[in-house]
DNA sequence: ATTCTTGCAAACGGTTTGCACATAC
DNA sequence: GTATGTGCAAACCGTTTGCAAGAAT
């Protein structure tokens, strides 16, 4: 389930221009092995779990600045809170309106360029987000309406 | 540019299942006859141009109240603050990374339908949003990268 | 008369900021 | 040794909430 050592994410961090420390390691541990998305709250707790805690302060500090650095997504804000994502490929992401769990949608074709766009030259498009909400299984089944 | 008398308006929030107030006129008015997907700030401040001051706690309640009848969108929150739109036709935005700015893309294909996928049955979706990010027009003369 | 809405002000919560100290390079 | 990052706490700001007064039905 890891699939990397220490050494594995110092090369990524230091590839991306950012200066190594415990704790840019631990967050970014944490964040590459969630696919929950999470918060930056979340990120901080799931931290202290494992290493001294962390200030929170300092993990927003560190999710801006991996951000900036192309290292993480900042998915923001599909859900209420500002959520995150270590999955740089292009995937498009399902909100559920109850809970708010955020689901990658893998597979799902992304056939339109991003880049161009009849009718729109004059913008510079950079990237394209569909969300697609709705109420993710769970949800539903709790719903009366199936 | 007008289009629609104060008694066209009063039927619309009626037929939402809205009570009529000055206030509720004066807000709809607003956001309706608005392309910029204001936010509550903006609506505050533009109907306190025409009108004797609103609240912004009211402006706040009133469009929560309008979003869940489904007579406006809350684009919410694409960029920093919640953006509303009274314009309910299935449409696109495009997001300055810049200013901020939303602009609606009109005649962009949505071909699929937002309501089935393949392997996600077992989601309801609801809604389909697509964001498109990057410069808008103007921000773009403005950088020196073309 | 009853129910819903408004205004006001205080509270809330996620995020940002300033600064002194510590660490990476 | 210098630049950069961290921790802490206070500030910020969009938004929500509680409640008493007012308006709609």
């Amino acid at each position: 389930m890891n699939g990397m050592d220490d050494t594995g994410f110092i090369s990524i961090l230091r590839e991306h221009g950012l200066q190594v420390t415990y704790q840019r390691l631990a967050i970014y541990q944490a964040l590459y092995h969630s696919k929950e998305h999470p918060s930056a709250e979340e990120i901080h707790q799931q931290v202290g779990r494992r290493f001294s805690m962390i200030s929170l302060g300092t993990v927003y500090k560190t999710l801006e600045r991996f951000s900036e650095a192309g290292l993480i997504d900042k998915i923001n804000p599909v859900a209420e809170v500002a959520r995150y994502d270590a999955n740089l490929m292009p995937h498009h992401h399902f909100v559920c309106v109850k809970c708010q769990a955020i689901y990658d949608l893998e597979g799902v074709s992304d056939d339109e360029s991003p880049m161009r766009l009849d009718g729109y030259e004059d913008f510079k498009i950079l990237k394209r987000q569909v969300i697609l909400r709705g109420y993710c299984p769970k949800c539903r089944s709790r719903e009366t309406e199936s």
